[in-house]
DNA sequence: TCTTTACTACGAAACTTTTCGTATTTAGCT
DNA sequence: AGCTAAATACGAAAAGTTTCGTAGTAAAGA
């Protein structure tokens, strides 16, 4: 499975929320402080069209971009390897220190636990 | 903060996990899937402690090396960047993706059925 | 004291990732 | 058809990470 890197992981959670979009509009959706050029982020994109992250059409004058690769095993593949390296393996772990941050709400904890049973009813 | 790569988060883990250490011993920790020599080892150990990730103390012919870098700060610094990047900064939503995978099992879920309740009174 | 051996230091190669300058192409306009 | 502006292609530099060969050092035993 195809791992992305850090700059790599920007672009794709941009075209994850927006579809397909131009290299022009991906540009445009990175934050300002990367403040890296147009021609970066364009080869950046052939780099990931190249490794089959993404896939292109052509449309007018250039092309718009597309990702191939799944939002969701995109991210339990980094969730496994983080709790692999990080937390001996155990998911549930990882997800409670996850609960220790700031920023978790009241409405989280409660949706938190009707997902936790549901899974209970699902074993 | 300093974010450690790949292979030094596994150094950091084995340090973490063993407390103070000689090369050799972090060394022969380390997966055999990896291969690497035991300067490798060594050099990474040196370039680590360079970073401020590490110390180390004289003892007997060589050194003993240990973590300085907190072992929750960094799992908070991956946390969070995790969810920065990947959930919309929001560490709830990654608790919820990470309890998706398999490996998950009733013990874990009561658990965090726990933390929850704690969690709720808490606020 | 001399030798062996475990360990360290240094430097550089190999590889990956990130960045951008410059040249080229092409669609659309006049 | 020729011109312009927007976009692409290419190559390579810059930066960061990982790897290890070789040489040097120093402690422990002969």
């Amino acid at each position: 499975m195809i791992k992305p890197t850090d700059a790599e992981l920007e672009i794709l959670s941009i075209l994850w929320d927006k579809g397909k979009s131009s290299v022009k509009d991906v540009h445009e959706e990175l934050p300002e402080e990367r403040e890296t050029g147009y021609t970066t982020t364009l080869k950046m994109m052939q780099i990931m069209t190249e490794k089959g992250m993404l896939a292109r059409e052509k449309q007018g004058r250039g092309h718009i971009y597309y990702p191939i690769v799944k939002e969701n095993e995109t991210k339990n593949l980094f969730l496994r390897k983080m709790s692999d390296m990080l937390f001996n393996g155990s998911p549930a772990k990882l997800a409670m220190q996850a609960l220790g941050q700031e920023k978790v709400t009241r409405e989280d904890i409660d949706e938190l636990k009707k997902l936790l049973d549901e899974m209970e009813k699902g074993k």
